[in-house]
DNA sequence: TGTTTGTTATAGTATGAGTATAACAAATAT
DNA sequence: ATATTTGTTATACTCATACTATAACAAACA
């Protein structure tokens, strides 16, 4: 598993678990209709407690990552509401970018950065 | 005073009030030199407890956006170290691109809406 | 039948957020 | 000099959340 959780970050745990699938879907790591790991497995894999993967499985479920099902465990089924989704990715550069042009950091910089993820998302 | 908060958020008080600040540096509602409420006084204001606001305002000073002195209260003093700036943005927008490409948003639509709050922020 | 699955319930500890009072030293205005 | 305002620190309390731990349940499967 491609999974690696940092004890001594300050994000929670539960936090870096969603963050980290979400970064293997956009890598492709993992596709559309892939199982993860069961809540169990995956806790025993990466050393936390079955609740916290649970709470991160339901929190992805609740925001169209995964579906889970009784018996195939939770399976990669990824809801394309674009719409809601820019308008949450609008809010959220807002603040980002307010700090970057605090630190004169310009348009084509910002530019450059996207530029550079997007590639190392698709180069996988 | 341009900062509102929103009790029923779930982002905790002392993070609204400072991106709200930073927001507010990025318009140029507030510039370099000028000096915010005291501690006392933004709490009066806002509506909240005086030690939530000296915890806002002594993160903004150790993230370089202001100087507190003791009398003149707290002044606006940006520290530009861009090349630390630019390796937060990187890592703060990973997760962010991430979501947007499991939504199948494209580099170029990112590339707008970047435009777009540069605009926003500019034409204050 | 026995095992694995998600799911729920309960309970405990630990940490952080937020508030409340209070006090201090330094700077300022009167 | 005196009183006020400033950031700062200390203490203490409530409350919510994160995380862990055991346990149990019904559904699905081999």
């Amino acid at each position: 598993m491609f999974v690696e959780i940092d004890f001594n970050s300050d994000e929670a745990l539960y936090i870096q678990l969603i963050n980290q699938i979400i970064i293997g879907i956009a890598n492709s790591e993992i596709n559309e209709g892939d199982n993860l790991p069961s809540v169990r497995d995956m806790a025993e894999d990466i050393g936390i407690n079955m609740h916290t993967v649970n709470k991160a499985y339901g929190i992805l479920k609740q925001e169209g990552y995964l579906k889970l099902d009784r018996r195939k465990g939770a399976v990669i089924a990824i809801d394309t509401d674009k719409i809601k989704a820019k308008e949450e990715l609008y809010l959220a550069l807002k603040v980002l970018l307010a700090k970057a042009i605090c630190r004169n950091i310009h348009a084509e910089e910002v530019h450059q950065i996207i530029d550079q993820i997007f590639y190392e998302f698709e180069r996988r």
